[in-house]
RNA sequence: GGACGGCUAGCUCAACGGUAGAGCAUCGCAUUUACACUGCGGAGGUUAUAGGUUCGAAUCCUUUGCCGUCCACCA
């Protein structure tokens, strides 16, 4: 044995080691009473490369999966990755650029072409990253999610809602990024602080001298003003409700109405009402049942308005709009405001809000069945905390706009009739005839699905939903999701209903949500702030187990993570005491072979106190594991080695074999030597496997097989 | 604006009602030993703040402050 442990050369040779074994793969496994354990691991973007998330994140579950698969269960961690929509189409548009060209330039076609070559390139990476953790995945049931079988669950799924009444296509006001060209649902939204400006202006009444003044920070959207919107409650204003006022620059004639969603504090407790551009004018509008005027295009130019504005972008609108007021004298006064902006959550563009014609799922009974899952605790947060903003999201939830106006995406299976074009069916093959009219070719629509729509599928489509398969029946529902907090309400809310809804029970039963992991000052790990670390340059330093142990040393009940590097080294060091003790203990051994399934006994008090202490160790281990106190089980372990094991025994072995008090306590020791190191690696293998596996194939034993699969010590 | 979490040794965290602990860092000593990616030993804390409950509080309740994350259609 080498002098130091060399992590690099034996975590590649080991990880084939496994995977010739078949060890990752369930159906390998012997059959026994214990049943199943499985994992859907969250699909990564093709985008993406490995971060300290992922990092975490895998390691978790890893840990849970070799635990139990030592244990004798049926394991499966299953992997995959995500087409992720518009974060994908958005990476290979950039790439388009550099060359002069946007994907209109390509053509629908010659672009989705181009990025099924980009996935091909760059979809396994992440794979390969998450491998190099040393991550148990059955590959040979690897899934993405716009494989064949997927893309049918994904359609199935659509047209289940269809038949039951909870998808509908309406014409809405959305939200739109005006450089994507999409609508995107509200979760889609960042909102950003931006230093902008108040107007207030004057809005002459009709009938009688007089105005209201409105306090707006888009005046340019006075143009579709259909409204101006008091509280019911406002003395102020409560003798106007209900007059007309004509809107300045574009004299029309808009009635005053009152609505309570209007905040007296706020500005003057006035507010113009623009429903085809602004979420809540909306909800105004169909209040009052006011007309949608639309006067900003999909690009962000102004439309529909008189040639002096016709076609500017909205921003450039605005200062000859405020130019105008100013003429007429009906600017009271500016004030400097700082405000949140919504920007779209993949490429930073400011949102418009825009009335077009989209799809959207029903949410009242859906997030019915969700609430009620967790209330019923089918479904667990393995930390209670994370239940109450799951049950805040589902109480005021919207409809969720599944379709999208990208190209990489799974298409709608809806078609539209030529003859009458605003009647659709929906049709998963492609038709032979219009249902409809019965005549014309239909065309499909354009649209495809929200990426979380299918990613929402993830647990089942994984196991061959929706068909009847052996998987399901073994491994569904999974028993643990675990992913991070920022992805409850894209993804762990949406499988929950989806699951409901679509097999009639839950996709999981319990929610981990492990900590985010934060700089060493406590702030978010993010690429462009270049505060992200990346975890493969930890494995290049470190090794991949000293690499889990530091993470998993750090996992604690905390919602966050300060990340420590030290850990890292601590965990280094910790390989190569692991690698000298055993070395040693090999050297003490001579030819002979052993045998750890009988328990030796002991005969010196050093000898009974290290097997007891391994015991309580043992006992520690599981159950810091069923609380998911990673933190504590491998500090538990790490004190038991290290102090117990190699500052004590060891030390005491030495005079034991050297100078015996008695005839067997030379070959006894050896015995327990090996017994302890042999059990040690054990219960080390679900947290460090690399070096486990390592030095349990040298050890001298009459049986034995590979450690991932050796039985768990109780 | 709301929710959640944090504030304990220089740093990262444990202790969750009974004399405050660990790892790393630091300081002393030891030894060429399986391991210097070592061993032994030491120093270091009015547990953010103010009040309350209790025989007893880092721990339970309340106040204030600061740090962070998430959610939210205040024009």
């Amino acid at each position: 044995m080498d002098k130091q442990y060399q992590a690099k050369n034996i975590e590649e040779k080991i990880y084939q080691f496994w995977k010739k074994g078949g060890f990752f793969n369930p159906d390998n496994l012997s059959e026994s009473k214990k049943g199943s354990f499985s994992i859907a691991t969250p699909p990564p973007n093709v985008t993406g490369v490995l971060h300290m998330g992922h990092a975490l994140n895998f390691t978790i579950q890893d840990i849970l999966i070799r635990w139990k698969r030592m244990q004798g269960f049926k394991t499966l961690l299953l992997p995959g990755t995500d087409h992720a929509g518009i974060a994908t189409q958005n990476v290979v548009e950039k790439k388009l650029k550099k060359e002069g060209k946007t994907r209109f330039d390509l053509g629908r076609d010659e672009f989705i072409k181009k990025v099924w070559e980009w996935k091909k390139e760059y979809g396994s990476m992440i794979l390969k990253q998450i491998e190099s953790l040393g991550t148990s995945c059955d590959w040979s049931r690897t899934r993405f999610t716009m494989d064949e079988g997927y893309t049918e669950a994904v359609q199935q799924s659509f047209l289940h809602y269809y038949d039951k009444g909870l998808v509908y296509r309406g014409k809405r006001a959305v939200n739109w990024c005006p450089r994507c060209q999409t609508s995107l649902s509200d979760l889609e939204l960042e909102y950003k602080e931006e230093k902008g400006k108040l107007w207030f202006i004057k809005y002459k009444l009709k009938d009688e001298d007089g105005y209201i003044e409105v306090a707006t920070t888009r005046p340019e959207t006075m143009l579709g003003d259909m409204a101006v919107a008091v509280n019911p409650k406002d003395k102020r204003y409560k003798k106007l409700i209900g007059k007309t006022i004509i809107l300045p620059i574009v004299n029309r004639e808009i009635p005053i109405v009152a609505d309570d969603f209007v905040d007296l504090e706020f500005g003057t407790g006035a507010v113009k009402v623009t429903p085809a551009h602004d979420m809540g004018d909306y909800q105004i509008s169909l209040r009052h049942k006011l007309e949608v005027m639309q006067i900003i295009d999909e690009n962000g130019r102004m439309d529909n308005v008189s040639s002096a504005y016709q076609g500017l972008k909205a921003k450039v609108a605005r200062e000859k709009v405020v130019a105008e007021l100013e003429k007429l004298d009906v600017l009271e006064k500016v004030i400097d405001y700082t405000h949140q902006i919504p920007k779209c959550y993949r490429c930073n563009t400011t949102i418009e809000i825009i009335p077009s014609w989209q799809w959207f799922v029903k949410m009242d009974k859906l997030a019915k069945l969700s609430t009620d899952a967790v209330k019923k605790k089918e479904i667990v947060f393995t930390a209670k905390r994370w239940e109450k903003g799951y049950f805040t999201w589902l109480k005021n939830i919207q409809d969720w706009c599944i379709s999208r106006q990208i190209w990489w995406g799974h298409r709608l299976p809806v078609w539209f009739c030529q003859t009458n074009k605003e009647a659709h069916f929906v049709s998963i093959e492609t038709p032979k005839e219009c249902s409809i009219c019965k005549k014309c070719q239909p065309k499909q629509s354009e649209d495809v699905f929200d990426t979380w729509f299918s990613a929402a599928l993830w647990p089942f489509a994984t196991l061959g939903w929706p068909k009847k398969t052996k998987d399901l029946e073994q491994f569904y529902p999974t028993d643990i999701i675990c992913t991070a907090r920022d992805i409850i309400n894209f993804w762990v809310v949406r499988m929950i209903f989806s699951s409901l809804e679509l097999l009639k029970e839950v996709p999981f039963k319990k929610i981990i949500i492990h900590a985010t992991i934060m700089t060493k000052d406590g702030r978010r790990m993010s690429k462009s702030l270049g505060t992200g670390i990346n975890p493969m340059n930890l494995i290049e330093r470190y090794g991949s187990d000293a690499t889990r142990f530091g993470l998993s040393w750090q996992i604690t009940e905390l919602q966050d993570i300060r990340f420590g590097e030290e850990n890292m080294l601590a965990g280094k060091k910790f390989c190569n005491k692991i690698w000298n003790a055993s070395k040693f203990v090999m050297q003490q051994l001579g030819d002979e072979k052993f045998d750890i399934i009988i328990k030796p006994s002991p005969i010196t008090k050093e000898d009974k106190k290290i097997l007891n202490e391994l015991e309580k160790t043992i006992k520690k281990i599981d159950t810091n594991l069923a609380k998911l106190s990673f933190g504590t089980a491998i500090q538990e372990i790490y004190h038991f080695f290290w102090h117990q094991f190699c500052d004590l025994y060891i030390e005491e072995a030495k005079n034991q074999i050297k100078e015996p008090k008695s005839a067997k306590e030379a070959e006894n020791t050896r015995k327990i030597l090996i017994y302890v190191l042999a059990t040690s690696l054990k219960i080390l293998h679900p947290f460090m496997p690399f070096i486990t596996e390592e030095i349990y194939q040298s050890l001298p034993l009459k049986e034995k097989k590979a450690l991932i699969v050796e039985k768990w010590p109780e």
